[in-house]
DNA sequence: ACCTGAACACCGTTCAAGT
DNA sequence: ACCTGAACACCGTTCAAGT
């Protein structure tokens, strides 16, 4: 056994770990970074030497979170076959998904406060995403199997219902009658809207 | 002039008067209990005798919030046509037009996190809203110029739609080039996909 | 019933000083 | 470069006591 030696070694890697873990477990408001340090065993003034503020550590999780819906994502097209209908089912399905596994870090990667530098950031991750929907859509246009049409202006409609749909879902606010067969029916009123002719 | 007397009157109603106007002005991180009563001109520990707690505060402007709304649909559908397409693209313009004009507090009214006895009340709250988009949908199913179906299926996606493109619209993620007809291509598509047969 | 004053146990952040 | 220890200016909440 080794005690804890005067530099931890990769405290910056550690506190966002116990950071998405707290977040996790006990939701946004309960993330402190006096408790974090406290966990992990250093002083209360040691985070700061990594994160600049607190709200720097947020838009670090933020990040993270967008990198690791946009590695679902493509995990979701790589087992699925060629139609878009199939493929737009693994992406809504994955989206919503990683949505309501993360309900409270997804919160904050889309909530409204980020520090301007880090908002740059965010939107060029969230933009990697989002690219992904939009090789979707371009995609099911060249196999004729979507509308034709400005690939951006297409897809914004889609993007809007499952990003709506889990926002619902995940706050609580669907109503009881909709809960049941929601995603499906999203789905399914997708595919209808992208419908050639 | 008055001098302060002991009792403030209506302490209540001022603490959320005040709170909303700090949660416009400067976001929902900056609203302190603390900061209120002294704005306001009474001891730190007068609030808890109305709100038992700072959540209990924001559930309060969260339900205050969905009655608003609530109100603004309703009021957008009192000076228009009878069509499907025009009482549409009213009710999408007032949603989405409250949410911009109330970013934090629409932020607040679909948070993760409220207490388990005011969620029953948000919800209700919640219900009272979306009854007015499931009216709209059944109205469009009268008159043939909405698709047959339980209303509640075929009301969820267009829900999703508007709630999710208003989300994406406040937290800036709406990639530049989708921002731009944003909001009538997601009228649209809503259209298209609630168009009959 | 409504509010004050003081206290308690926390925060995030800063900064000299240590290793 | 990385961390500590102590300090500063805050929090939300509770509770006896005042009016």
């Amino acid at each position: 056994m080794k005690n804890r030696p005067y530099h931890h070694g990769d405290l910056a890697t550690e506190l966002l770990a116990r950071a998405e873990q707290t977040l996790r477990e006990k939701g946004a408001a309960a993330l402190s970074l006096r408790e974090l340090a406290r966990e992990i065993g250093v002083s209360p003034a040691a985070p700061s030497r990594h994160f600049k503020s607190k709200q720097a550590l947020l838009d670090a999780l933020a990040l993270g979170g967008f990198e690791r819906l946009a590695e679902a994502t493509a995990a979701s097209q790589r087992e699925v076959g060629e139609s878009f209908a199939e493929r737009l089912d693994a992406a809504a399905r994955a989206y919503v998904g990683f949505t309501l596994a993360n309900a409270a870090l997804v919160d904050l990667m889309f909530s409204v406060k980020h520090s301007p530098e880090a908002s740059e950031a965010l939107r060029a991750a969230a933009g990697r995403w989002s690219e992904q929907l939009f090789e979707l859509i371009g995609a099911g246009q060249r196999r004729g199997e979507v509308r034709e049409g400005a690939p951006e202006r297409v897809t914004l409609p889609v993007f809007a219902a499952l990003h709506g749909y889990a926002g619902l879902a995940v706050s609580g606010m669907l109503p009881a009658e909709m809960a049941e067969h929601g995603l499906d029916d999203v789905i399914a009123s997708i595919l209808r809207q992208c419908r050639p002719e």
